[in-house]
DNA sequence: GCCAACGTTGGC
DNA sequence: GCCAACGTTGGC
């Protein structure tokens, strides 16, 4: 006997291992990440976006990463996923923008990702590059009011996207 | 700075 | 559980 439901059930999202990250360059910029290597993917307040990082993001993972409210935005890099699906320390924090004060240690609520730089693209793959690309019109970045900070990509679309860009450097 | 298109909140 | 009001994102 089923359970009876009044919410249709999530569809289950099988990642393909490709992602695209976004980051105001104001806020982390592909240069800073370049200098640090590492850094934690956090501040991400959104549950789809999250729950990507919990629940399909995988070791190994790479990612796109793209500059929102830029001059102009734009896929600048690439880095790979190194942990996924830890707690978010800046949840915890009272001094940061991204505190919740409804988290704790054993309630984190939020959750990030440790990510590892591989690379600047050769050249930027500007938002309106993308969107003129007939094989990118699926990508769920162009997509209309697309706003989540965590998308996922497929292979192809991860491919050329950095074609596009000309390689890393 | 504007505003479309979202997601979240909270009164009921 | 509905939905109006509000807040946010991010392109332009």
């Amino acid at each position: 006997m089923t359970k009876p439901t009044s919410r249709p059930k999530p569809i289950p999202f099988v990642s393909t291992g490709y992602w695209l990250l976004k980051s105001e360059p104001e806020s982390y910029s592909i240069d800073l990440f370049a200098k640090e290597k590492k850094t934690l993917w956090t501040g991400v307040r959104n549950y789809q976006a999250r729950n990507f990082m919990v629940d399909s993001m995988k070791p190994g993972d790479k990612f796109i990463f793209y500059h929102s409210n830029a001059e102009p935005s734009a896929a600048v890099g690439v880095g790979a996923v190194v942990r996924p699906n830890q707690a978010d320390p800046s949840a915890l924090d009272k001094k940061s923008e991204y505190y919740d004060p409804k988290a704790s240690s054993d309630h984190p609520i939020w959750f990030c990702a440790e990510v590892s730089y591989e690379g600047h693209l050769k050249k930027p793959v500007t938002l309106q590059d993308l969107r003129d690309k007939k094989d990118l019109e699926k990508m769920a970045l162009l997509q209309r009011g697309q706003r989540l900070s965590v998308l996922p990509m497929t292979k192809s679309e991860f491919e050329a996207v950095v074609k596009m860009g000309g390689g890393l450097k």
